[in-house]
DNA sequence: GCTTGACCTTGACGCTGCGTCAACCCTCCA
DNA sequence: TGGAGGGTTGACGCAGCGTCAAGGTCAAGC
């Protein structure tokens, strides 16, 4: 007869282990001696050590009694299933891993490499680190919600970059928030563009990010982001308005032109 | 100004999870308003998915904080452990995959095809079904306790299955342990073969396991477990006693013949 | 007979990352 | 005004044990 831990030590589990099987009902309490120990018969190492091989093998303890007890097919199949979960499982994990990579390659965002490109390319025509930061969070909020789609995307917002007039347009805005006064007038500068650079969008049909804009993810967020970062973001909202457009991040022609 | 569910869903996690990051300090608790509602701010949003992006990549919740904070380097280390740590799980979910391939493989016991073959041919010089099943739990213990080196020596096992001598002693004890009746002549004859196969595997300094048998798996226990199986096998061990030999599963001679 | 150290007992909390009630309050809309 | 659909805190549950805590027991040496 057999002390727990000399149990335990044959099959290669901890006492704990071996007590915890009590108790979940996988392994069947044995006699107590006069003292109130367990005493276990050798067969009990072969029990244990059937269930440590299961266990090893992914299965939960949960399922390790039925197992023991089925037939051949049912214990294939579910042997199938344990092996379907494992596969997932890993998959997972490569997945994860997957994601390290991005990370430890620089980008601490997780941003695809087209949008670091994109505000590379804004750094290099003048903008302020400030308004990139901006356009940064703004591309990882689009990056959530959009996490394919956005690489598309890129190419032609890069493009759109060699426009001479959104460069000007940028480099103004970094101006302004770079600067710690209210210098509306450069505000009023940049809504000017930045309604001439809607206009020419719209009659040439471009609809910026297409039709995904509609409902899903409020392009508002992106503005009441913008907002908060500075508040004079919130007068360019309203110049806008007064030129017929809603919007920032996303711009609409409104309905009907306020008086 | 968004509510919990809205922030929720632009960073697509739960609730829940929300509320789980304001307990665990991972984010901070917003204001409330009048009605002690929380109310989060835009960034706030930029500042869950930063947070989702590094749980997704595996890394631990509490680990998190400091990583956001971190510099560089910091980050890249971290980077690197948690891609250690990543490979190690997969590395053992593989290994769980293998040994759920070995059971569906028809074995539900995660025995080495050799001692498969070991049994399989018990089976066909005739012995029968119980002694071997004492037979297979006994190797379900060796395989336990020593998992590398049991398929090393199931050749010379199976080889001396070519023996007369060994044949006669199973079948033998095949017909002890099938019959109800306690018949003792038959155990003397098996007890007296067993002494012969233990003079001649001595005398040709044939060491059976070889060292590993000295002192740690107890193959007291083997000898314990077939007589809990079939008390009978006391009797043969007292014989083999009588014959100068202590134990079953693994002979020693002793060291004074009883008188 | 006494101490000491190793081993046994039950009970309970901790870990990870939330899911899922429960019981109650707040807001908005028909 | 009533009900649906938000929000709030608090608590338990999950898997598989690890790890105290607070004792009782056993074998050995003095």
């Amino acid at each position: 007869m057999l002390t727990i831990s000399q149990l335990a030590a044959y099959a290669g589990v901890t006492v704990r282990a071996v007590r915890h099987y009590h108790q979940i009902g996988l392994l069947p309490e044995p006699e107590r001696d006069a003292s109130g120990y367990r005493r276990y018969s050798p067969a009990a190492v072969v029990s244990l050590i059937r269930i440590r091989i299961l266990a090893n093998a992914g299965v939960p303890l949960s399922q390790i009694g039925q197992m023991l007890e089925a037939d051949a097919s049912t214990f294939a199949a579910a042997i199938e299933e344990i092996d379907r979960q494992l596969v997932d499982e890993i998959a997972r994990l490569e997945a994860s891993r997957k994601q390290i990579a991005q990370l430890a390659a620089g980008d601490r965002l997780a941003l695809a490499p087209e949008v670091i490109a994109y505000l590379d390319r804004l750094r290099d025509i003048g903008v302020s680190e400030r308004v990139v930061a901006g356009e940064r969070d703004s591309w990882i909020l689009m990056s959530a919600r959009w996490p394919d789609r956005v690489r598309e995307w890129m190419p032609s917002k890069i493009a759109q970059l060699d426009d001479p007039q959104l460069i000007r347009l940028y480099r103004i805005l970094s101006e302004i928030f770079e600067s710690d006064t209210g210098d509306d007038a450069r505000l009023v500068e940049a809504a000017d563009i930045l309604a001439s650079l809607a206009e020419q969008a719209y009659s040439s049909g471009e609809i910026d990010l297409g039709a995904v804009a509609q409902d899903d993810l409020p392009f508002d967020l992106l503005d009441a982001l913008a907002v908060e970062a500075d508040p004079r973001v919130q007068r360019l909202l309203d110049l806008m308005r007064e030129r017929g457009w809603d919007g920032l991040a996303r711009l609409e022609r409104l309905a009907e032109p306020p008086t």
